[in-house]
RNA sequence: GCCGAUGUGGCUCAGGGGUAGAGCAGCUCACUCGUAAUGAGCAGGUCGCCGGUUCGAAUCCGGCCAUCGGCUCCA
């Protein structure tokens, strides 16, 4: 007998050799029932697993992500047979469960049309039908090879020889398919119900462009129809929160064929990068920053001077002036450079953090261009701190803390990722080790739990790099925290130390938005277009009833014009349920109602925006209320 | 850059080998109105660009450009 322990502490005493099915029907015939597969002792395993030795068991259903990604990978599987089925000789490529879903990667003659989804999705159904149950197998390394090269599926064949040595390898049998596969899987196809085929897309087979492009079919799949349902509304609901599409309606910008990846800003897109232009200037003159401007176009040796003639010169746009080669910047860090060097510096100005909004472009793929959040032409709000190395933790966890601090602001949620030295960087391995270290000491000083990049680093230096996500849960980078040794040593920086003699400073590159771009797509999508009042381009518009009370109505924006909030008038002739609809549809925070009730009393309609209810008030108690909504930054509750 | 899809008035979209259509927005006129669309009229497009097939192309074919979804890459 061995001793099974269960999740709420139970111990059960079964036979050794009992299958983990057979102890969950002897929990429950509903739970047996239910159970995709278990985590034994951690380990997801199949239900057929035959438990030999005492171990905690964790039963999995439906209702847990990790019975949810056994499922779905069991549903890539159940595509993989439909393709095979209708389209016979196509070559697997690889087929995991994904958040919401699953894809299959395959090497086909044939192009998958959208078409072709609908046929596969209906076999798939069809197939799950037939109520097929996932078997495993194992096989010899040797023999394994000889089954797939057989059956001409040579990146099976290239990932059983990538297997370790001593791997177990095994496959899995639903019908007529058998696939390479570590499992578990669901016991059998009839449980694989709640699924769609989404769309189909290139992905190179590793995820290497040296390697072929294979079609990617994607699909979701989730425990019960309603899920599906439910995420499916969820997709058309983020549709509706797009920077790209909110931004073209609340005219803040736009973007032209004539000029890919180069935003042109419009006017009320300007207030809103103005006010956060302004937040940043307050913030960081608080945290004894100072501000410089660097120019755009800079000659050549300083560029090969940087490293980055050699390290990023794909990503960079070149000029010739009088016949000398130069280049537009993609980074602010080399002018920073020049400027440290102006004088000479004592230990004792150290550390000077030193602020940039400086516009960078950089050659992006034409494929990889997304509306704001990924453009040719961004202001960085940058800053390069230069500083004793025995200031470098203290620095880091002072941004870090700023960073937190203005993303609490905006309320955005964020995680922190550490990217460590990529393949091409310059340096010794020394340097990046002790810079990589740093940034891990100073993340552990502030407790924040964080994800490895390995290579992921700039070429200068490792980075600490903080992610926020858009409406489709896509995360983006726009902090970063960098740290480097190598600029320093290139331009040969140096201060003056207690001991009279030349030191090189230490640097850090950071940013706290990132870009301006970047960060005005995420806040779009996160407030829906519907700002806190400190950030919206227009906070109050003021709407007559009829024209006799249009001189009352100038007067109240006159008023709230002196007192700097930013207002509008609409006189038009127009209904007020007209001009009330527009104000909603433009998401102003404030419209302000004045008929002949609020001209006699000196007071206003307040309606806010997303509400239905309005409020009579006298104007300077509504400028106090607006006025303290803005001072704190308050985030309304409203985004709809 | 790669794979696939798409490109028709400011926006959303219909149409489709015989010389373009709707709604919204815009403009004009009337209505002076109390919390999400008043009515009527007018104007607006060489159907992304270039080339080919054809008596005739917005429609078919090819190339290019841009956009969208991915891959790769990145703030």
């Amino acid at each position: 007998m061995i001793k099974v322990t269960l999740k709420d502490g139970s111990v059960r005493q079964v036979p050794a050799g009992t299958t983990i099915r057979e102890v969950a029907s002897s929990i429950s015939q509903g739970l047996a029932r239910a159970a995709v597969a278990a985590k034994v002792n951690g380990r997801v395993e199949d239900l057929n697993t035959a438990l030999q030795e005492d171990a905690q068991l964790e039963i999995l259903t439906l209702d847990s992500e990790d019975g949810l990604a056994v499922m779905r990978h069991s549903t890539s599987h159940l595509l993989a047979q439909a393709v095979q089925n209708l389209f016979p000789g196509t070559i697997l490529g690889i087929g995991p469960a994904i958040a919401n879903g699953f894809y299959y990667d395959f090497d086909s003659e044939h192009t998958f049309t959208p078409e072709d989804l609908e046929k596969l999705e209906a076999e798939m159904k069809r197939l799950a039908k037939q109520d097929y149950k996932f078997e495993r197998g194992e096989m010899a390394r040797e023999q394994a090879i000889e089954y797939f090269q057989q059956r001409g599926e040579k990146y099976k064949v290239e990932l059983i020889n990538d297997l370790p040595e001593d791997a177990q390898i095994s496959i899995y049998t639903q019908g007529n398919f058998t696939d390479l596969c570590a499992g578990p899987h669901v016991q059998s196809t009839k449980m694989l119900k709640a699924f769609k085929l989404q769309s189909v897309a290139g992905a190179y087979w590793r995820g290497s462009e040296k390697n072929k492009m294979l079609q990617r079919i994607y699909g979701l799949a989730f425990a019960k129809a309603s899920d599906l349902q439910d995420y499916l509304y969820k997709l058309e609901e983020a549709k509706r929160r797009d920077h790209r599409k909110l931004g073209m309606e609340l005219d803040l910008f736009s973007l032209h064929d004539e000029a890919p990846g180069f935003p042109f800003y419009h006017p009320k897109g300007m207030v809103l990068r103005n006010t956060l232009e302004e937040f940043w200037r307050e913030e960081h003159q608080k945290r004894d920053y100072v501000e410089i401007r660097t120019p755009i176009i800079l000659n050549r040796s300083l560029w090969e001077q940087s490293g980055h003639w050699d390290h990023y010169k794909d990503n960079m746009y070149f000029t010739k002036i009088d016949e000398q080669d130069f280049a537009v910047k993609p980074m602010n860090c080399p002018g920073g450079m020049l400027m440290y060097k102006t004088k000479i510096r004592s230990y004792r100005d150290l550390p000077i953090r030193c602020g940039e909004l400086g516009l960078v472009h950089r050659h992006e793929l034409s494929g990889a261009l997304h509306g704001l959040l990924r453009v040719r032409s961004f202001t960085q709000d940058d800053a390069h701190i230069f500083m004793l190395p025995s200031q470098i933790i203290e620095e880091i966890i002072a941004i870090i803390d700023l960073i937190d601090y203005f993303y609490k602001v905006f309320g955005f949620e964020y995680h922190v990722e550490l990217s460590t030295r990529p393949e091409d960087s310059m340096g010794s391995d020394e340097d990046w080790e002790t810079a990589t270290n740093a940034l891990k000491e100073a993340l552990a000083t502030k407790g924040i739990e964080y994800k490895i990049n390995p290579g992921d680093g700039a070429f200068y230096g490792p980075k600490i790099d903080f992610h926020v996500k858009d409406c489709l849960d896509r995360t983006w980078q726009c902090g970063t925290i960098q740290l480097d040794f190598q600029m320093p040593e290139k331009f040969d920086l140096t201060y003056i130390g207690e001991d009279g003699e030349k030191h090189r400073p230490v640097m850090i590159h950071r940013v706290v938005y990132g870009s301006l771009e970047r960060f005005i797509a995420l806040l779009i999508e996160h407030y829906a277009g519907a700002f806190p009042v400190w950030l919206s381009p227009i906070q109050v518009r003021v709407l007559p009833i009829s024209d006799r009370h249009n001189e009352y109505a100038e007067r109240v924006k006159a008023i709230l014009k002196e007192e700097n909030i930013r207002v509008e008038l609409d006189q038009r002739r127009e209904k007020i349920n007209y001009k009330i609809r527009e104000a909603q549809t433009e998401k102003i925070p404030f419209a302000l109602v004045v008929g002949d009730k609020e001209m006699e009393a000196e007071s206003v309609s307040v309606r806010r925006y997303g509400e239905q209810k309005t409020t009579i008030m006298d104007l300077k108690d509504f400028i106090f209320l607006i006025k303290t909504e803005i001072d704190t930054k308050s985030i309304s509750s409203k985004t709809v």
